[in-house]
DNA sequence: TTAATTTGTTGATTTACATCAATATTTGCC
DNA sequence: GGCAAATATTGATGTAAATCAACAAATTAA
């Protein structure tokens, strides 16, 4: 595989301005492939601060653990991460999902405070901190990539952080509604992670998640086609949980 | 008071290289004056981003509504800013506490998702979206500082978000620990803001968070010497909650 | 396919924190 | 200073969600 093929996944760069998809003739066997746009110059200088290729992770993964140097920045390619840290009682807090197209672990600091883990199967992309630093010095549309990444980060674990306070319900319900926006707005939402990942990021146990799933569907705002399979039945009325 | 005056705080520009604190000897009535630094290219520049001097507020006066257009983006002076929201049922949550020298308010949104308010009376700085952004484009200092601003940001709340299942002691040890640390290290802590506002932060009620006080102040881990002034006698033994 | 393992559901009981209530302390104002 | 209002503390009771427990369904392995 090339240097700059990057395996694609549905929707890999959507909202990004700064990868774009191109359909592969190559004999690879990847469904499709993503190079870095933006005319030749960002191809040829970003690509350098590729580590590798992307790098494919099974279910459960560890692709980096907490307190490892903050050398490499992410980009999910295809699968869900989730970034979590563990206590020492053993609980376990998932800070964030992240869906292909995102960049992640950006950080000021020398290491990273959370360990990153594939939450499905995934492909991920390295990127060299210093190398993307030293590019978006020259590169207006690569400093407004990281500047962006990292806003749209921000926003989303802000209207994370207001569940601190709030019901099982509302916690269940501004989840579905933010993975079904991120994933696929209009199809069934298939969760791609297990409930206990689901607990560990909403601060509730795996029974309240089922409990609630269960309540959400008696009162007809959602229906269960498998454990796994979600159809929002009332997005407004799900909304109107979270007010 | 000059356009470029800004009322100074203690450490008011701490960990930011681009503000920079500069004695005024003028008749001034404030202890101090900041201009923008890095020589006067930006000083110039940056200023036209001003929208007037500082705005000195009230406790508890409101800064920006919550739907208020994103035009500005803003940096405290001095005293502390709380961003919240508050939902229909009556609650508050908030979402984050804003010290002296910090930028906040930077989103990729046209609407500010959160409401912006003086916990206690407070100076903030008014910066013109628009124009900040045309002067990041130019001076690659000034868009180092925008992303390392909300990086900073994004890592505070990432380190509150993981209070969302943890024990009320745990939430308060870990908010005097933050707070200490980012207001002054040294001396003994004089919390700034109500215990309803730390409450609504940590989404405990007030009454658990004077209790909980109570307990640690039990524990020895602290010591309180009024309502709002307390002394963190041990913070290796307030770290080992947070674990 | 069946067996084994993992993952999810539902019920019974416990618990940490919220709420309600009363009092104490601090702050602000004349 | 002394009074009023706001803020904080402490106690009694209620409740949403955790935990414990048993079972069911789905996935994986054989």
């Amino acid at each position: 595989m090339s240097e700059i093929e990057v395996v694609k996944a549905s929707k890999a760069a959507k909202g990004h301005r700064l990868f774009h998809k191109v359909v592969s003739g190559s004999g690879s066997s990847l469904p499709g492939a993503f190079i870095l746009e933006d005319g030749q110059k960002l191809a040829k200088r970003a690509v350098l601060s590729v580590r590798r290729g992307p790098i494919r992770y099974r279910r459960n993964g560890t692709i980096v653990y907490e307190g490892d140097p903050a050398d490499y920045i992410f980009m999910v390619v295809d699968g869900i991460v989730r970034r979590c840290k563990t206590f020492q009682n053993g609980t376990r807090a998932i800070v964030a999902f992240h869906t292909p197209g995102e960049l992640f672990g950006w950080t000021d600091e020398v290491k990273h405070a959370l360990s990153t883990e594939a939450a499905t199967d995934a492909l991920v992309l390295f990127f060299k901190r210093s190398a993307l630093l030293s590019v978006a010095a020259r590169e207006q549309k690569v400093a407004n990539f990281l500047l962006t990444s990292t806003t749209g980060e921000l926003r989303r674990i802000q209207e994370h952080s207001l569940l601190i306070n709030r019901s099982a319900k509302c916690r269940v319900a501004s989840f579905l509604l933010d993975l079904s926006a991120r994933i696929d707005e209009m199809s069934d939402l298939d969760l791609p992670m297990s409930h206990q990942d689901i607990a560990d990021h909403l601060g509730l146990s795996i029974e309240t998640v089922s409990r609630t799933i269960t309540e959400l569907e008696r009162a007809c705002l959602i229906e269960r086609l498998s454990a796994r399979t979600i159809v929002l039945r009332n997005r407004a009325a799900l909304a109107r949980i979270l007010n």
